[in-house]
DNA sequence: ATGGCGCTCTCGGAGCGA
């Protein structure tokens, strides 16, 4: 089985691409970032023709996020933001996933991290009251839930592999040490970013900015993670970036990254042979 | 050196993203 995240920046323009990705690739679970609609405004209508129910979690103008899960499988246990934290952004949605494939259900988390602007700005100061307040209800979360996944678009690197000119981007937003030691600390709580269970091109990224050419020169960023819980991690098979929506005309920044999880468990690599 | 693109809200140009 297959679960996604991906940052849409706009779901109202994305649709097209959104319904098209799915359709050549029908993973079981998607989380989608930055939807940029209220409510009201949610195409739930069509995706569902498409195959997929949803639970999301909207705003007007910024942020929103949303979790799909393709039919017949279902949400349940629906978790919008933090339980406890005052939080006007719509940033996360949590859902207990009983996936089409007949695995067993899996606790989801699809979130939306704030960006943080500049280290010492007000907005650095709310990502980190965000991340601490993140911190400790996943840690409930996997306590309740031992299969958890927390996926989306993170807005921080994990190290300089991660980044396409680490000496230049030295310590600003999304490379800082103060984000990093968080997210550092979030898989201390028992996660582990898929991405890097694998071998893996390298400047493997998730993000280009519009300008200059970045993704033509590969002038990116990977800060759309999946992290999965230590029980899940038997399971997982690969975890991949697809860049194919990135190259088309009017895409999003970011670009889907792809987890391939087996329904049994898979043999440790110490293992085989 | 700066801003360079794209989206939203709303029709001029600012705020924001990363």
């Amino acid at each position: 089985m297959h679960l996604a995240t991906w940052n849409v920046n706009s779901l109202s323009v994305r649709l097209p691409h959104l319904l098209d990705w799915l359709a050549d690739h029908p993973v079981d679970v998607l989380a989608l970032q930055e939807l940029k609609l209220t409510d009201d405004k949610f195409p739930a209508q069509a995706l569902e023709q498409a195959g997929y129910a949803a639970a999301w979690l909207g705003q007007k103008t910024y942020n929103g996020v949303a979790l799909l899960v393709r039919s017949p499988g279902s949400l349940g246990e629906v978790q919008r933001n933090i339980p406890g934290f005052e939080d006007e952004q719509a940033r996360v949605i949590a859902a207990t996933v009983q996936p089409a494939s007949g695995m067993p259900p899996l606790r989801v988390i699809g979130a939306y991290f704030p960006n943080g602007q500049a280290p010492g700005s007000d907005r650095f100061a709310y990502k980190m009251r965000w991340l601490d307040a993140l911190r400790a209800w996943v840690a409930q979360e996997l306590a309740r839930h031992p299969r958890l996944v927390l996926m989306g678009d993170f807005n921080i690197t994990v190290d300089d592999d991660d980044v396409w000119d680490p000496d230049g981007l030295r310590d600003t937003i999304h490379c800082t040490r103060e984000e990093r030691a968080q997210l550092q600390a979030l898989k201390d709580l028992g996660l582990h970013d898929a991405f890097r269970l694998f071998p893996q091109p390298p400047k493997s990224y998730s993000w280009w900015d519009y300008r200059q050419l970045a993704f033509p020169k590969n002038r990116g960023l990977r800060i759309d993670h999946i992290l999965i819980s230590d029980a899940l991690k038997p399971h997982a098979v690969a975890c991949t970036i697809d860049r194919a929506p990135r190259k088309r005309p009017q895409p999003s920044d970011h670009a889907p990254v792809v987890l391939t999880l087996a329904v049994t468990p898979t043999p440790a690599p110490e293992s085989c042979g």
